[in-house]
DNA sequence: ACATTTAATCTAACAGTGTTCGGTTTGTGA
DNA sequence: TCACAAACCGAACACTGTTAGATTAAATGT
């Protein structure tokens, strides 16, 4: 639909908070009332432009039972679709959320998952930890406004004459922050729940048993 | 300061977009502009009420080099403290913020790594991943609202009897996936990053050099 | 081609928001 | 008691999401 598209660039251009119905009709030529036409409220476009964003996010790493690389491009792709947007961060991290897109790509993790070999308890809580990861990461990094902080550095510091390139500075540091926590995470998931090489076969239950289903 | 206590009891009971400022000062038995006396805005007074949550976050944790459990007693805590006022997690999520309070702890904690060990770098990373994940849990569990999800299920599923027992069950999920993704995360750091047992002693660089200080 | 229905748009307005202005009350120290 | 500063007040401004009802545009059936 072109409302999203509309207000997804008025997002990414004027931050979540400089997006109203009336600038965003204004945008498209038209009265504020008229978007109820289409939406029956704002957060239920918003929500529609979750949808469009985390709709690229690539799940599809899982053949052969290698779910290391199953969850590595799923969670690479995941924070890029994050970073791409990072105004909507915020949105994304305030509502209760029936985020369908969102629910449709997490059962398609839980059941690469499963199918590699994992018990089902275990892989909800990995989605769940790498879904921590990557929304925290995006929070931390790219809804911090950053050109804002290059400026309160550059009155601080005069002499730090680099101080423009601050801002790429510190999107390298989380690009590789992100990438330490990922591979600490699946390294240390391999060393906790040791497996045979082969894919399938049962694995040893975690340390609190007791499967609580989802 | 009495403002701020009545503005979290007030998120906490009605949610950040319950919070106003008439609201707030009704609660308060004042008219609404005389808040402006204490507090030029409303982001400053909500910025307060951060520092408030994030102000009993343990980073005493860092005895003898041990930062291992450094970091974990941290972010429990840090969880802790989130999870304590779920709707507060929404504003935290959203600002650039000049979080005083967190920044000196953020300075702690670089400090307790740095001391048992950690190049300056990676210590850095470490704490943005720990970050990472305690947000991120925090997001991703109690400011979903699990009230209106039991709702739902209860509508979707009117078999399963259980319903209402849903929101501590998912509680549960959370606090175990987080606990999963902390101690994953710590067991593949000690892997990747294979140290002498005693304390102090350089370490082998990371994957990439060319350290970037901050 | 015309009539009918459906969808999209309009204008006007409501209740609520954060915030500013200028004046009035209140408490404190000299 | 007087002065001064801090806290409060009522009124108002510009803005927000959203609703109601009338009106136009597009689509559809005959």
């Amino acid at each position: 639909m072109r409302i999203q598209e509309a207000a997804l660039v008025l997002v990414d251009r004027d931050g979540l908070e400089g997006l109203s119905m009336r600038k965003l009709a204004q945008e498209l030529g038209v009265q504020a009332p008229s978007l109820y036409s289409h939406y029956s409220t704002k957060e239920e476009l918003l929500n529609d432009v979750v949808d469009r964003i985390t709709e690229g996010i690539d799940v599809s790493g899982f053949k052969d039972g290698d779910w290391k690389r199953g969850l590595t491009v799923w969670a690479r792709s995941y924070r890029d679709a994050l970073a791409a947007h990072p105004n909507m961060v915020a949105f994304i991290a305030s509502g209760p959320g029936r985020r369908e897109e969102a629910l449709r790509r997490a059962d398609a993790i839980h059941g690469g998952l499963v199918s590699a070999g994992w018990p089902a308890r275990l892989a909800t809580m990995i989605g769940a930890s790498i879904r921590y990861l990557v929304v925290g990461a995006a929070i931390n990094s790219f809804a911090r406004g950053f050109d804002a902080d290059a400026r309160v550095y550059q009155d601080r510091y005069p002499n730090l004459s680099q101080a423009h390139r601050l801002p790429e500075l510190a999107a390298r540091i989380d690009r590789d922050s992100f990438e330490l926590a990922l591979n600490a995470f699946l390294t240390g998931l391999e060393a906790l729940y040791p497996r045979k090489r082969t894919d399938s076969g049962p694995v040893p239950p975690g340390p609190d048993g007791a499967d609580g289903g989802e």
